[in-house]
RNA sequence: GCGAGAGUGGCGGAACGGUAGACGCAGUCGACUCAAAAUCGACCGACGCAAGUCAUGGGGGUUCGAAUCCCCCCUCUCGCACCA
C-alpha cells in the first residue's frame, strides 16, 4: 500500500495524502500466469482479465535530439516492434509529454494544438477517434542504428501519455495508425517487412499497413530474418550493445487507487500528525468505526466536517492529530468478505483454522459485471492475506459461474416520460397504452433493469402477489442461468399456475400407502420408470447449472402424475407409484421452490416435523428407471424411415431383421442392395444401400 | 481494429455425433358453464389431400449418419479499445 501526493511542510489540513494506492501491479505477473490454472472459470472472464492486465513484450529505447530543447536531449519510446526500427519515418509524442510542453512554451502553434487536444479531452476524443492530427515541432531526432539519419518529431493526438512512455516511433508501413498519420501529413512510408510473394525491389505499402509476418528487408543487420521473435531479439541485442535501449515487459494494469471521499466505506486506519507524519492506528484500537451522528446535507466530506471524530492524539507522540477522513473503496470489503464469512465471530481478522478448512470457495456465482474489477482485486487481496499469514491459498474462488441479469421491456410515453410496467397496459398485438390516459406508449428495448428507465419490478410486489416460490420458479425456468432473462407478467403468471397445480395434485393425493404392493401393473411400472428417470435427470441438470432443464423435467414428472390420476383408481400399485412420484416432485423441486415443497411434503407425510432441505438427496433406482422396451429409429442412408420397438437386450441380428421388416422400410429397401448395416444398440439402425 | 461468445418454430429454449424442436409461454379447436374466468382434453416447424418432401444464419467438407466436428462467409451480443 502506497500513499502518493504527500506534500511535506504544508499545514496539517493540507498535509494529506491525495490518494491511497494498493500496489496491485506488483502482482501483475502472477495474476496473469495463474489464470491458466483457473480451469473452472469461464474462458471469457479469464480473457478479460488477461487483457486488463495487458502484458506486452518489447523494448524501451532512447532517441537523441539533434538539437536539445530546453535541456531535454532525448526522448524515450516504448515499442513492441523493434524489428521494424529501420522503417521509421517520424517520432510522435503525446500532447501531455514534457517535450511538447517545452515546445509549446516557445511556439504559439504548438501551444494552440496542445490546448486543443486538452480541450477535446476524453469524451470528444472518443467521438473523433478516427481523425488523427498532429503538429510538427521542427525538432529532429537521430536514429539509433543509422548513422546520420534524422526524423521529425510530431505532437500527435493519438499518442497516449498513460501508456508506455507517452512517445512512439512511427513505422507507417507496418502500423495502421502510423500509416494514416503519415499519409495525412505526407511523411515517408519505407517498407521493411516483405510479405510472402512480393519483390523487395518493388514492394510498396498502399492504404493498408502490412502487419503480418514476413522477411525483414532494407534493415541492415536484420535483413533476411523471417521469424519476428528472432528479429526482435536481434534488434534488442543491438540496442543493448549500443546502450540505446533494452528489452522490457510492459503492463497495462495500473495501481488501484482505493481511497474515496465518501462516508460509506471502511475508515482508513491512519492518523496524520504535524511532526510524525502518517502514523498507523495501533492494532489494539482497530477497527476504526464510522461515526453515526453525521450530516449528509452539508457540502464537503462527511467525515471531515464531523465535529469530533477526526480529532485524536497522535498514536506515536500524543500531540493533537487528525484521522484520515477518506474511506476505502468498497471493493476492499468485497475482496476478503468470503474469508471473514468462514468465521464471522472470530475476534481477529479471520480464524486461520476456519479459512484453512473452507477456502478456496468451491463455487462462486456472480454477475459478469464483476469479471474484472472485483474478481481481480479479490485475487490479489487473497495473495496479500496469504503473505501476511491470514490464510493459506492464492486463489479465492476455485470455480466461477457468471449468471445473467434480469431484464424487462422499457416503456416511454409520447412526451418522453419513462413509464413503469405498472403504468402500462399491454395489448395482444404487442402494442401498449398508458393505463391512466389510454394514450399510446412506445415499447422500448428489453434491457437491464434500471431506475432511470423505470423498467424495474419490485420483488416485494411479486412476493405479495404470487409468493417467493413463483418468482424463483419463473426465474429458473425461463432460460439458462448464464443468459439474461426477461421478466414478463405472462411468464410469472405461468409459474404461478404451476404452483397452484402442484398444490391441487397434493390435495387430491392418496394417503401414504401402508405397504408395498405385491404386483405391479403396466401403468404403475411406467410411472415408476418416469419417476426414477427424472430423479437422475434433475440431479444431473442441477449439477450442470441447467436449472431450466431441471424445471422442465419436474414438469414432465408432474404431467405423468396427472395422467396417472386419470388412470385406474382401483389399481393399488398405481396409487403407490403416484404417491412415490408426488413425493419425488416435492423433494426434487425443493431447491427451486422451497416453501411449496415443504408444504407438499408435510401434507404427504402428516406429522413430519423436519425440513425437506435436511433430507438426503433422492437417488434414482437404475433398475426401475430402465426401459422395458426401447424404440429404435430405422434409417436408410441416414434418413429416418421408421421406428421399431424391441426388447432392451435384443441381439443385433434380430433387431436388424425387425428393422428390415418394418413396413415402410421394407418397401423402400425393395429391389435395393444393402451394402452396410449399422446398429447402435438401443438407438438406431442405418441401412446403407447401393445405387 | 483486437479478443470472446452466440445464431434452432410466433417466443424462451431442449437435444453423450444417432428419431431436431423436450418442457414452458403464446395460439387453435373442444369439454365443463346461462355466460365468463379457472380447470380439463386434443392440436400446434413449413409445403402437401396423401404418400412424402424440405427444415437448426449461408456455402463447402469429414462421416453410414452433423444443430453438434473442420474450413470460408454473413449477422448479432459482450469485453477491451488510437495499448505503440
Amino acid at each position: 500500500i502506497d500513499g502518493r501526493g504527500w506534500r511535506s511542510g504544508a499545514p496539517v489540513e493540507k498535509k494529506r495524502l491525495a490518494q491511497w494506492f494498493y500496489r496491485i501491479t506488483a502482482d501483475a505477473p502472477e495474476l496473469l500466469s495463474a489464470l491458466d490454472e483457473l480451469e473452472k472459470w469461464p474462458e471469457r472472464v479469464r480473457v478479460m482479465q488477461a487483457n486488463w492486465i495487458g502484458r506486452s513484450e518489447g523494448a524501451r529505447l532512447r532517441f537523441g535530439l539533434v538539437t536539445p530543447e530546453a535541456g531535454i536531449d532525448e526522448v524515450e519510446v516504448y515499442t513492441t516492434r523493434p524489428d521494424t526500427l529501420y522503417g521509421m519515418s517520424f517520432l510522435a509524442i503525446a500532447p501531455e509529454h514534457p517535450l511538447a510542453a517545452a515546445v509549446a512554451a516557445r511556439d504559439a502553434g504548438a501551444a494552440a494544438f496542445v490546448a486543443e487536444c486538452a480541450r477535446l479531452g476524453t469524451s470528444e476524443a472518443v467521438i473523433e477517434a478516427a481523425e488523427k492530427r498532429g503538429y510538427d515541432t521542427g525538432i529532429r531526432v537521430a536514429h539509433p542504428f543509422i548513422e546520420g539519419a534524422s526524423y521529425p518529431v510530431w505532437i500527435a493526438n493519438f499518442v497516449l501519455m498513460e501508456y508506455g512512455t507517452g512517445a512512439i516511433f512511427g513505422c507507417p508501413a507496418h502500423d495502421q495508425r502510423d500509416l494514416d498519420f503519415a499519409r495525412k501529413y505526407g511523411l515517408a512510408v519505407p517498407p521493411v517487412v516483405l510479405p510472402p510473394g512480393e519483390d523487395a525491389a518493388t514492394f510498396q505499402v498502399g492504404a493498408k499497413a502490412f502487419v503480418d509476418d514476413g522477411v525483414i528487408i532494407h534493415s541492415g543487420f536484420l535483413d533476411g530474418l523471417t521469424a519476428p521473435a528472432q528479429a526482435k531479439r536481434a534488434a534488442i541485442a543491438e540496442l543493448e550493445r549500443r546502450g540505446a535501449g533494452k528489452g522490457v515487459v510492459n503492463w497495462r494494469l495500473r495501481d488501484w487507487g482505493f481511497s474515496r471521499q465518501r462516508y460509506w466505506g471502511t475508515p482508513i486506519p491512519v492518523v496524520h500528525c504535524h511532526s510524525c507524519g502518517v502514523v498507523p492506528v495501533p492494532e489494539t484500537e482497530l477497527p476504526v468505526v464510522l461515526p453515526e451522528d453525521v450530516q449528509f446535507d452539508v457540502p464537503g466530506k462527511v467525515l471531515d466536517h464531523h465535529p469530533t471524530w477526526k480529532h485524536v492524539p497522535c498514536p506515536a507522540c500524543g500531540a493533537p492529530a487528525e484521522r484520515d477522513t477518506d474511506t476505502l473503496d468498497t471493493f476492499v470489503d468485497s475482496s476478503w468478505y468470503f474469508a471473514r464469512f468462514c468465521s464471522p465471530r472470530a475476534s481477529g481478522v479471520v480464524d486461520r483454522a476456519a479459512v484453512d478448512h473452507w477456502l478456496p470457495v468451491d463455487q462462486y456465482i456472480g454477475g459478469i459485471e464483476h469479471a474484472i474489477l472485483h474478481l481481480l482485486y479479490a485475487r490479489s487481496f487473497t495473495r496479500a492475506m496469504r503473505k501476511t499469514g491470514y490464510l493459506g491459498v492464492d486463489e479465492p474462488f476455485e470455480a466461477l459461474f457468471t449468471q445473467g441479469m434480469v431484464t424487462h421491456a422499457s416503456f416511454r410515453a409520447t412526451d418522453g416520460r419513462w413509464l413503469t410496467p405498472d403504468e402500462v397496459d399491454l395489448r395482444g398485438d404487442g402494442s401498449a397504452v398508458e393505463r391512466a390516459s389510454g394514450e399510446a406508449v412506445l415499447v422500448g428495448r428489453i434491457e437491464k433493469m434500471s431506475k432511470s428507465k423505470r423498467n424495474t419490478i419490485d420483488p416485494g410486489e411479486i412476493i405479495d402477489r404470487y409468493g417467493a416460490d413463483t418468482a424463483r420458479w419463473f426465474i429458473l425456468s425461463d432460460n439458462p442461468p448464464e443468459r439474461d432473462m426477461e421478466w414478463t407478467e405472462a411468464g410469472a403468471v405461468g409459474a404461478f399456475r404451476f404452483t397452484q397445480r402442484l398444490f391441487r395434485l397434493v390435495e387430491s393425493a392418496p394417503a401414504r400407502p401402508s405397504s408395498m404392493p405385491n404386483a405391479w401393473s403396466a401403468a404403475s411400472r411406467a410411472l415408476r420408470r418416469t419417476t426414477h428417470r427424472i430423479i437422475s435427470a434433475v440431479t444431473e441438470a442441477l449439477d450442470d447449472f441447467a436449472y431450466n432443464v431441471a424445471v422442465a423435467r419436474v414438469y414432465e414428472l408432474t404431467n405423468a402424475i396427472s395422467d396417472a390420476e386419470r388412470g385406474d383408481a382401483t389399481d393399488a400399485s398405481l396409487v403407490w407409484a403416484r404417491f412415490e412420484a408426488l413425493e419425488a416432485v416435492a423433494r426434487l423441486a425443493a431447491p427451486m421452490m422451497p416453501h411449496l415443497a415443504e408444504e407438499m411434503y408435510t401434507r404427504l407425510h402428516p406429522g413430519f416435523d423436519g425440513v425437506v432441505a435436511d433430507l438426503p438427496w433422492l437417488e434414482a433406482d437404475a433398475a426401475l428407471a430402465a426401459a422395458e422396451s426401447v424404440i429404435i429409429a430405422v434409417q436408410i442412408l441416414g434418413k429416418l424411415r421408421g421406428t421399431i420397438e424391441v426388447a432392451p437386450g435384443a441381439d443385433d441380428a434380430s433387431v436388424l431383421a425387425a428393422a428390415a421388416g418394418e413396413a415402410n422400410v421394407a418397401r423402400q429397401l425393395e429391389g435395393k442392395r444393402i451394402v452396410k448395416r449399422i446398429y447402435v444398440p438401443g438407438r438406431i439402425v442405418n441401412f446403407v444401400i447401393a445405387g
